[in-house]
DNA sequence: TATTCACCCGATAACGATTGCGTAAAAAAA
DNA sequence: TTTTTTTACGCAATCGTTATCGGGTGAATA
């Protein structure tokens, strides 16, 4: 079952033209007589000709085409992003092939063959957790693929950037908790290689030290796979509680982690904010429908979306490679609710 | 900018063979002698050697693309159903393009006209709640585009078709509802011109038929944008309770119109389930954590965008037209929580 | 009258890969 | 030895589009 559609061919057949001049009428050349482009497009318009995208690649030797890879799609932050990515892309005539890494590092391998083997213009991705080693990444750089990356970056791949003020989320939020009178504030982050990790684990510990708090570093735990897995996160809840001095509030640093965490709370039969205070990352749009309503860092996602697509096509449209790249840092913002309210 | 790959005829000017030499040997032709694959084998896998997927599809009149559009991706639903899309799609080799048409029919043309010109192989597609007019689809059915319907279908157009059990769905809230005591149950679907609202409406009317509670007109409200927009169903909502005669139920249409309720209450001080039940379509990862944990009626997204793309994959690769269609029905599962408990 | 331009258009090659057909050389059969 | 067959490869067309080059016609100029 094939679905065939109209070719410049047949307009030049129809007309009795050559295939150059039906081109030529219908990219407006000056070399065509008013007439005769008259006549080609009406003809093409009445039989709603579109040029063929496939055969315009191959000539140009570009898709319009961009490759993105996250770790999910079903995840507020992300598919936020990628509305952002749609808006910019759709605009401009490019088309968005999106790639799932589920937070895998040969995942995200086959994902980026595939993307390079549909032969992509450039590529947005924000690495997945399990990522140590960027070969794959480095590989296509050098060989010309454009790249942009948003939210989990690479440090050692020069190329544009597009994150979140991290460190200055956490500090928010770490400086709200002890302002709101808790004192020992747990943190548990996602895989402790991490580019994010580590810019929200500095915001962190800066708010204690700037408020004369001590840094335990027992209070202080990872998850590998960022909390895919609940039974990871539960894992190292679990090692959290079981210490003597147990923390009296826990800043989480993902959605899927938040939203763990308090997944973990409710079984447990923890009353938040009075035995504990939840404060976490989240884009989710309900996040004042929970029980407690959650105080949040929220991130701009859509406009982080459009921005990193935004200098990718000016990337793949520059007519001579520019080695000037941005490291664009957006905020975030601390939407405070009940479940960080102050101790009684 | 741009990103240079190796071309068959690299690899034959280096061997000093021609290109039908290699492309046969690539292919493992009976006619090319064994050691000229060897030679060319090496040669390709040397230096990563990927045929152009453009220029297949050029050759092959196929672009090994499917699109997909939806309402929103950022919607648990959808991404869950993208996810099952893009599970099957990958296996088989192809490239998922995403359209959103954000419920407007305007944008829904735009998205379908964008994807025809980008030569799709067949479309995947859950119709915008405003879309009355399926003139669209129609032509493209007509050429020849395989198409196949999920959630939101269109009667009228003779394709596969995937679709959830809505009214046993709706038949098994109302049921739940009616059985925990409550009398009055509003019914707020989406648009009333849709095949899903007119589905759970049945059920919902059945329900209370079979337990002999009166059906009242005045408790079956809609909303044209399915709750996109909150001061749509605010509007509706406002209007439901400034009856006399106030619901002491609701069940709810739509994902985003649950939440969009359980808003609504919350904000009016409303007690859920004291004052006013809760029941919705809604397939969100987190509606225990909500307050109250809500009843919902969860739907196997994946399982829907994995069968979609089955049956699309199907008449795609069909040697000749099929004209027996499918109708595949899943079943919708009732999850019970808080919001709907027994009245004292 | 001869030359020079515009003007308008067609033929051809190219993008990368596949494929039917043709053919030289080697091998097998007569 | 001659003829036939087999082996192993190259040539060229094709998919749809555009860029380059070249050419014919008629009018204006020398």
């Amino acid at each position: 079952m094939r679905f065939e559609a109209i070719t410049i061919k047949d307009i030049a057949t129809a007309l009795g033209l050559s295939t150059s001049t039906v081109s030529r009428a219908l990219r407006d050349s000056h070399e065509i007589s008013v007439e005769t482009k008259k006549l080609v497009r009406a003809y093409a318009e009445e039989h709603n000709y579109r040029p063929n995208p496939i055969a315009l690649s191959l000539k140009e030797k570009r898709s319009r085409s961009i490759g993105v890879v996250v770790c999910e799609i079903a995840n507020s932050f992300f598919s936020q992003i990628i509305n952002g990515i749609e808006s910019i892309a759709y605009d401009r005539g490019y088309n968005v092939i999106i790639s799932q890494s589920h937070e895998s590092y040969k995942r995200e391998v086959i994902d980026l063959n595939y993307l390079a083997s549909r032969s992509i213009d450039g590529l947005l991705i924000s690495v997945s957790m399990e990522t140590t080693n960027f070969d794959h990444l480095k590989s296509l750089h050098n060989k010309g693929l454009p790249i942009v990356f948003f939210d989990r970056v690479v440090d050692e791949i020069d190329t544009h950037k597009v994150i979140i003020d991290n460190s200055t989320g956490a500090y928010n939020a770490t400086v709200h908790l002890i302002e709101n009178g808790f004192k020992r504030i747990a943190n548990i982050n996602i895989s402790e290689h991490s580019f994010i990790a580590q810019g929200r684990l500095s915001g962190y510990k800066k708010a204690l030290q700037d408020h004369n708090v001590p840094i335990d570093e027992k209070l202080i735990r990872y998850c590998e796979h960022g909390g895919q897995d609940y039974a990871e996160l539960e894992r190292e809840m679990d090692a959290l509680f079981a210490q003597k001095k147990k923390p009296d509030a826990v800043f989480a640093g993902s959605d899927t982690m938040t939203m763990g965490i308090l997944r973990y709370f409710k079984s447990r039969k923890m009353r938040i904010p009075e035995d504990i205070a939840l404060v976490g990352f989240s884009n989710s749009e309900n996040a004042d429908l929970l029980q407690p309503a959650l105080t949040v860092i929220k991130q701009p996602a859509f406009e982080m979306g459009k921005k990193a697509t935004e200098l990718l096509l000016k990337v793949i449209e520059a007519k001579r490679p520019d080695k000037d790249f941005e490291n664009f840092v957006l905020p975030a913002e601390l939407v405070v609710r009940e479940s960080s309210e102050r101790k009684k």
